[in-house]
DNA sequence: TGTACATCAGTGAACGCGCGTTCACTGATGTAC
DNA sequence: TGTACATCAGTGAACGCGCGTTCACTGATGTAC
């Protein structure tokens, strides 16, 4: 039963989405093709008209994830300044549990990502300087001298953050991790040697 | 060919040391019991004469490193002041990657912990709180108020940073993120809020 | 102290299950004429 | 536009491998007398 071409992308579209779900909240390892397909409302044995591998599914979703998370961020950052935005971004990346679309894969899957092949992980990278150079340019803004290592800084701290509150089975000392991360990145930020002013730019 | 009970001992530490050393490497998925067995120069089929499953070795050898990581970080900082004390920690933990005996479990095996079972975690929180609690008592003796929550801030921080170096293939980009967490956490430390002299006491 | 027996660390093979992958088949879609 | 054929998304079952676990067996150790 051969589907439509607008049908076969669709099908893509939805495994990968229902994929990146899965992976993010069960892990790689605990999430299987089957899981996968049936939670899609198919067979497993469908899987490989989409897709080559497991690896495969696991760098698309992964690089899905990234962008609906990047959407997720500018659609909450318009129209604020730096200083607010950072808040926000590091606020919604702190309690990312929240919902889905949120989810991070740098902060959910980390030890998975690392032992995963090199593919997987250049996606991972690049989800990682994508964060940062947007963080950094945030930083900035705000006058600080060295943008990118303050950058650096904070989404090391937001995903430490993150994967460590996920190991507590106490909500209450997990949301503390997490506001106690984002009290030292607004410390950080307000501390953080200020670049000299170039008055003849 | 039974052994002595002294040797019965030996082995289940030397077991429990090398699998300690594996997964913290390799990753718990990716370490099978022959793995651990042949590399401590036994057959498989022994394992469950020390073991009742793979679950209670994943928790030994984390209790195990997590031991060994304490007695490494106390010796290092015999004698030092808290201001060295934590900066000479905080490089320790930053730079793990340099030898056996410092890696840390947390920033190292961090989502497979979150999927782990439940004394796993457990074993993997009491390391987190006693590095938590070392590193807040230094923070205090800083005169910073809020020390727990900095403290708190600055495992989150390293970790991450640690999490995210690992996922690198460049060894210079991964050295830069450990550089710029090391950098925040001294900015950290220097501008967080003192508390107030009690000079009553 | 010596002897006989129970214990049990370690071996090597096998079991059983899960999971990624493959395969023959179906039937609707898209295409060539 | 209509028809015949090739394509291919999806099915359901099977394959094959790895890995955690079990098991019968061995022989040195520890213990009871």
């Amino acid at each position: 039963m051969k589907k439509s071409r607008a049908d076969t992308a669709e099908t893509r579209l939805r495994i990968i989405s229902i994929a990146s779900n899965l992976f993010l909240t069960r892990g790689l390892a605990e999430t299987g093709i089957a899981d996968v397909m049936s939670a899609a409302g198919l067979t497993q044995g469908g899987f490989y008209r989409h897709f080559d591998s497991k690896d495969q599914l696991v760098a698309e979703a992964n690089r899905a994830a990234n962008e609906e998370l990047f959407r997720f961020y500018s659609a909450s950052v318009q129209g604020m300044g730096p200083a607010q935005a950072i808040e926000t971004i590091v606020h919604l990346y702190l309690n990312q549990a929240c919902g889905p679309g949120a989810l991070c894969p740098l902060a959910n899957l980390a030890s998975e990502l690392r032992h995963s092949d090199a593919h997987i992980r250049e996606v991972a990278m690049e989800g990682r300087l994508r964060l940062m150079g947007a963080m950094a340019s945030m930083v900035e803004r705000l006058g600080i001298a060295d943008a990118a290592a303050v950058a650096d800084a904070i989404v090391s701290t937001a995903v430490g953050a993150v994967s460590l509150s996920q190991l507590s089975d106490d909500p209450a000392a997990a949301q503390a991790i997490r506001d106690h991360a984002q009290g030292a990145v607004a410390i950080l930020l307000a501390s953080a040697p200020r670049a000299p002013l170039d008055l003849a730019a």
